[in-house]
DNA sequence: TGGACGTGCCAC
DNA sequence: AAACGTGGCACGTCCA
């Protein structure tokens, strides 16, 4: 690991020969922690997690250099500390040690200046940089994974999958790969010979996405197979099958991955696996997620931001109609559901309001009335009128809308309230489809890149608050889910933090409407009981 | 054999 | 599939 000491002391240490030793490392442990001695290096999160893994919690981060190169452009794929350096410097780092150091320093320096005139320091020191080692810790802890759980949901999903398999064969005549596209065309279109209209993919061939074979269901029964055998295919290849490998066997905990410069618009991503995006909305689906325990004695609790993006885009157009919504304490995911099913709002389920969710954001971002077609199911007319409505009703929005692709176009770039940055060159291309396509990508960032830089103020809020005034022993952050964290908390405790963490979150940073967080108990992820305000 | 690409689908 | 956006990941296919 390399690391600039007080600006000065330029030190690389290999790992190895620090933890060798007995005294070096307790030499290590009190440099580290020392936060009067401070620390410049690139990627302090892996850092952070190495020195973790031998009892040391890093203090004194004092810069990043692939922090700050992220929040200079978003939008690269990379920030190697070589590319980085090249293209700050049009020069390559080499191998050696004192190259890589003096790299680092230069880079401080030359991004410190760049990061000031564009505004974004106070982002790097009060979010990304305090927010690193978090992240280190929350990785290191990881979350308690119920294997028999898994086991025996693996042995369900197999057996099915080979009834499944059997009777797909049968309807279709002969054996097939079932998971290869092109084959399950060849096999519906030219063998079984069925004539429902299907759109062609990208490159032209038809397509065999979930949305087109719904519309065949009613012409073979082969359909509903090859949508059940989908959805246990991918549950057992991407999650069932997996995971186990991922667990450490010594704990029993599974440990993901935070990338924190690994999305254009100040969201994390997760890898290795990604859990954030552990199966939420089938029955089958609620099993998996129900593999996700707390250890015993511990309650998992989960704080969620009603709404989020929509109360910020309330904000920050400054919609009338929507923020007294808010003001109320309206729903208006429910609210759109009731309308679109045509039900009352008491007779809104999870699953029409999930829905409703992607219809109040899609529309938002620019759904056009096809996209709104197949995302409700309504007809053609009444996409348009919803669209219309929407913009009619929240016309403060609307503006927003024309007028951050006006001031994408004009300064190439847009911003979230805390003047996180996203370039956007495509949207002065030639080609109107990528004009459309970056205009929409504009629309969107200031919003989602807002609620990115509101839940990292509150990671960083919270874990404060827990590490000044619990053990780790009582509560520790496991997850972030772009709006949600998910704790595990000594089951004594849960009544009591549901509050404080709440209050936190809640009031992480004033905007002009209320932000809400919902708050669910319970011994795992997927069963899990509301807690009032219170 | 392995990487790039296309298709598809999970979450927010 | 597309005039919602942000991701990660698995599989099949094609090609070097
Ligand atoms: N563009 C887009 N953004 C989405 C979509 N689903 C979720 N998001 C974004 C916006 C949400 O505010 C944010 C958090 O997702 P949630 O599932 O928690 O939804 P939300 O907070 O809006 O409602 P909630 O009250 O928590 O159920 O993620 C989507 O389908 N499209
Ligand atoms: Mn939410
Ligand atoms: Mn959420």
């Amino acid at each position: 690991m390399d690391i600039i000491f007080n600006d000065q002391k330029v030190v690389s240490i290999s790992t190895e020969k620090m933890f060798g030793d007995k005294e070096l490392r307790s030499n290590a442990k009190v440099l580290f922690e020392n936060s009067g001695i401070l620390k410049i290096g690139h990627g302090f999160k892996r850092i952070a997690k190495i020195l973790l893994e031998r009892g040391i919690h890093i203090k004194g981060i004092e810069f990043d250099t692939e922090l700050a190169a992220y929040l200079l452009n978003s939008d690269l794929q990379d920030f190697d500390l070589n590319k980085i350096y090249f293209i700050e410097f049009g020069d390559n780092v080499s191998f050696d040690v004192k190259s890589r150091l003096s790299a680092i320093s230069a880079l401080k320096k030359s991004l410190w200046e760049k990061l000031k005139l564009n505004g974004l320091l106070k982002l790097l020191e009060d979010v990304e940089l305090p927010l690193s080692p978090i992240l280190a810790e929350m990785e290191f802890v990881g979350i308690n994974v119920n294997q028999k759980n898994i086991e025996i949901l693996s042995k369900k999903t197999e057996e099915q999958i080979k009834n499944l398999e059997k009777d797909i064969y049968k309807f279709a005549g002969e054996e097939f790969n079932i998971s290869s596209p092109q084959q399950l065309a060849h096999i519906l279109f030219t063998v079984l010979g069925l004539k429902g209209k299907v759109r062609k993919t990208g490159k032209g061939a038809l397509s065999t996405a979930a949305a087109e074979l719904e519309k065949l269901s009613e012409e073979h029964p082969i359909i509903d197979l090859i949508l059940k055998y989908r959805e246990l295919q991918k549950l057992k290849t991407t999650y069932i099958e997996p995971f186990p490998s991922l667990i450490d066997s010594k704990t029993g905990r599974l440990h993901t991955t935070y990338n924190q410069t690994g999305t254009t618009t100040g969201r994390l991503s997760s890898q290795n696996p990604n859990l954030q995006n552990i199966p939420a909305r089938t029955e089958l689906g609620q099993e998996f997620r129900r593999s996700f325990v707390a250890d015993k004695g511990f309650q998992l609790i989960s704080f969620d931001y009603s709404q989020l993006e929509l109360r910020i885009v309330a904000h920050i157009s400054n919609d009338e109609k929507m923020m007294e919504a808010f003001k109320r304490g309206e729903d208006i995911h429910t609210r759109t559901a009731a309308e679109i099913f045509e039900v009352s709002a008491d007779k809104v389920t999870k699953s029409m309001r999930r829905d409703a969710k992607t219809l109040n954001f899609g529309v938002l971002y620019g759904m056009g009335q096809m996209g709104f077609q197949r995302a409700s199911g309504v007809t053609r007319e009444r996409a348009k009128e919803f669209i219309r409505k929407y913009m009619e009703e929240f016309s403060g929005v609307a503006a927003y809308m024309e007028q951050t692709k006006q001031s994408a176009y004009q300064k190439g770039y847009v911003s979230t309230i805390f003047g996180r940055r996203r370039k956007l060159e495509g949207i002065k291309s030639n080609i109107p489809e990528l004009i459309r396509q970056a205009e929409r990508m504009a629309i969107n960032m200031p919003v989602q890149g807002t609620a990115a830089d509101l839940i990292k103020m509150a990671m960083v809020k919270v874990h404060n608050f827990v590490h000044e005034n619990l053990s780790h022993e009582e509560a520790r952050m496991l997850l972030q889910v772009h709006d949600e964290l998910l704790f595990e908390v000594r089951a004594d405790l849960a009544q009591k933090l549901s509050k404080d963490i709440r209050d936190i979150m809640e009031n992480v940073f004033k905007i002009s409407v209320p932000l809400t967080v919902d708050v669910k108990c319970g011994d795992n992820w997927s069963d899990m009981r509301s807690l009032s305000v219170n």
